[in-house]
DNA sequence: CTGAAAGCGCTTACAG
DNA sequence: CTGAAAGCGCTTACAG
C-alpha cells in the first residue's frame, strides 16, 4: 500500500491511526485507497510489536447455565465499549480444560482473563498466568490463596435470608438439596444455612441434606430422596433456582404444589424464576453486578489502575413470590 | 532460548514441534530446557509466518438461549478435538455486532466461521468473508443467495408434523405463537403450519397468528393474545419450545392445565423440555447434530476437502409427551 | 542432522 | 510533516 501511493509505511500506519502527526491530505488519501483496495488490518502483526492483543478471556464453568451467562451478559457490556475482542471457554470443572484454555491465552498475548476457576485450581495456577503477563480476576468462586480479585456474592449471609424466612413462616424441619463442598459457593450457603438454623434453635439433621444437584435435571431427580426422608420436612431450600426449578417439577409430577404443599426457595433469581409457575422465591445474587464489577475491574488493571477494596461480597437479597408459604404436614 | 544452549533458532523451533530432523538428544534437551524456563509459544507470530491462525469464530443470535447453546456444545465438541480455538460472539439480530465479529476474525486471521446469520444479512457479507479466505458455514437460518454450506432442520416439515398431530386428536381450531417472518425459521414454520391446515381441509384465520415471540417471557405474555382470541382455539402450535413453556406457565397461572384444558406442541425438543410440568410435546430439530455438521464441514473445506452435498436438510421428528390431548371447548 | 538468512505486517524511535 | 531502519518471535526454504 505504501508503495502504490509512494509514502512510507511509516505515514500509512500513522494515518491509519488517525495520528495527528500526518497532514490532512495525506491522511485522506491513504484512508481512501485502504477503503478500496479492502485494506483488512493486521492485527497478529500489531500485536506482536506492541504486545497487546486486545483480547480477553473469560472461563466459567458452562454457558449453558444462566448463572453464568448472566455474569457474561453484562461482561460483555461492558467489553464492548471499551472495544475488546472476548475468548470464551467453558472448563465444565475439568482442570485440564482449563489449563488449555490459559495457555492458549498466554499464546496470544491476551490482556487478562476473567474466571470462575474450576474445581480443585490451586493457587499456583493463578500465580502461574499472573507472572506470565496475564491479570486475573475471579467471578463467583475464590480461590483460596490467589491474590487477585473476586467478585461474588455473600453466599453464606444470602441463604440465610432464605431459610429464616421459612423460619418464620413456621417451618422446623427445613432440608437443604444442591450444591457441592467442593466450591465455596456450596461450603459457604451449606454453612449460611446451618448457622440460620441453629440460631433459631433448630435441629439440624444431617439427612436433611441431600448434597450434588447443580442442574434442573439433578433437582427434578433429587425429588424422590427428598419426598423419602425420615421426618417429612415441609420446605427445602436449594442451592440454586436451577436446582429449585427442577425440584418443583418433580414435586408437581408426584402430585405436591410447591408453595402450597410444600415450600421451596431458590438462589440466584435468574430471569425465568420469575416467570415459573408458581413464581419463586429466591435470593437476587448480583449476576449483572459482579459481571459489570469483574469486568471493569479486569479493564482497570490493564490500564494500570489499583483496584484493591474489590474483594468486598455483593450483598444479596431475599425475593419473596410464591413458592413459599406456612407448613403442611403430610 | 537457542543462544542460551548454542544452537539456532531454526533447531530450537523444529525440536519443539518434534520434527524427526532434529536428534533424539538434541530435541529432549531442548525441550527440557523450554520446560525450566517455561517457555510459552508465541501464536501470533507463528501465525503471522504460517497465515493459519488456529482460531475458528462462532457466532449466533444469543447463547443464553439454549437452543444456541446446544448446537454450540456440539461444535465445541468437534472442535475441540481438532486443537482449534473458538471466538465466541452474539450478535443479537445486530447487523453491525455481526460485522465487527467478522472484521476481528479477519484480522486475527481466523481460518473460518460457523454462523447463524443475524437478520437482514445480505449474501454480499458472506461473500465478502469468502473472498478475503474465511470460509463461512451456516447453521440454524440460511441466506438467500449466499453459496455456502447451511446445516438446519427442515421447518416446513417440523411443523407440519406438530399441526398434523394436533388435527388427528381432533383439533380444528388451531393458534400459531411467535416466530417473525424475518428470518427463515419463521416463514418456513409458519407456511408449514397453513399448510398442514389447509390439506386438512381446516380454515386458517389471519388473527390465529401471533407472531413476535422468541423468548420465554414472551411467551409467557402472549398468552392474554391467545385467551383473547374470538374463536377461541383449542391448541396452539408454538414457534419454539422457549415460547412453549413461557405460553404454558402463563396458561397454569390463569388456571388451564397444558394437555389437559388446551393443547401445546413446542419445536427444538430442548432438554429441559421434556422435565417440564407437563412435559412438552415438541419437534425434534437435531441441534447437535446441527452443530457436529457444521463443525466437520468447516474442518474439512480447511483441509481442502469437497463439502457440496452438505445443504440437505436435517429430518425433524415429533416427541409426544403430555401437553396434547383431545379438544376442550372453553 | 544443523545453521544462517529472509520475511510475515506491523509500530516506534530517530533523523531530516 | 515524512522517510529509512530496526525489530517483535516465529517458520521455511536453502546450504552445508
Amino acid at each position: 500500500m505504501a508503495e502504490a501511493l509512494g509514502v512510507s509505511t511509516a505515514t500509512v500506519s500513522l494515518a491509519l491511526r488517525d495520528s495527528p502527526l500526518v497532514a490532512d491530505a495525506t491522511r485522506e488519501r491513504i484512508k481512501e485507497h485502504a477503503r478500496e483496495i479492502g485494506y483488512i488490518y493486521n492485527r497478529r502483526a500489531a500485536s506482536l510489536r506492541t504486545s497487546r492483543s486486545g483480547i480477553l478471556g473469560v472461563v466459567v464453568r458452562d454457558i449453558i447455565n444462566p448463572f453464568y451467562a448472566e455474569i457474561l451478559g453484562a461482561i460483555e457490556d461492558e467489553l464492548d465499549r471499551s472495544r475488546q475482542t472476548f475468548l470464551l471457554s467453558n472448563h465444565y470443572d475439568q482442570l485440564e480444560k482449563q489449563r488449555n484454555f490459559i495457555d492458549t491465552l498466554l499464546q496470544l498475548g491476551a490482556d487478562g482473563v476473567i474466571m470462575s476457576p474450576a474445581i480443585g485450581t490451586p493457587a499456583s495456577d493463578i500465580r502461574m498466568a499472573e507472572e506470565n503477563g496475564l491479570p486475573v480476576v475471579l467471578v463467583a468462586r475464590s480461590v483460596e490463596g490467589a491474590d487477585v480479585p473476586v467478585f461474588r456474592g455473600d453466599d453464606a449471609y444470602g441463604i440465610g435470608l432464605a431459610t429464616t424466612h421459612l423460619i418464620s413462616l413456621g417451618h422446623k424441619r427445613i432440608a437443604m438439596i444442591g450444591g457441592t463442598d467442593e466450591t465455596s459457593t456450596g461450603r459457604d450457603r451449606y454453612q449460611g444455612y446451618v448457622r440460620a438454623m441453629e440460631e433459631a434453635g433448630l435441629a439440624v439433621k444431617p439427612e436433611w441434606r441431600i448434597p450434588g444437584p447443580r442442574s434442573k435435571q439433578a433437582g427434578f431427580e433429587a425429588t424422590e430422596a427428598f419426598l423419602a426422608l425420615q421426618d417429612k420436612p415441609t420446605a427445602a431450600v436449594c442451592w440454586s433456582d436451577l436446582v429449585a426449578i427442577g425440584f418443583m417439577n418433580g414435586l408437581a409430577r408426584a402430585g405436591f404444589k410447591p408453595g402450597a404443599d410444600i415450600s421451596v426457595t431458590g438462589y440466584d433469581d435468574l430471569e425465568e424464576s420469575a416467570i415459573a409457575t408458581p413464581a419463586l422465591t429466591t435470593v437476587w445474587n448480583g449476576q449483572r453486578d459482579v459481571g459489570h464489577r469483574a469486568a471493569r475491574a479486569l479493564l482497570d488493571r490493564l490500564t494500570g489502575k489499583d483496584v484493591t477494596g474489590s474483594q468486598e461480597l455483593i450483598r444479596p437479597e431475599l425475593h419473596i413470590r410464591q413458592t413459599t408459604g406456612a407448613p403442611v404436614e403430610r
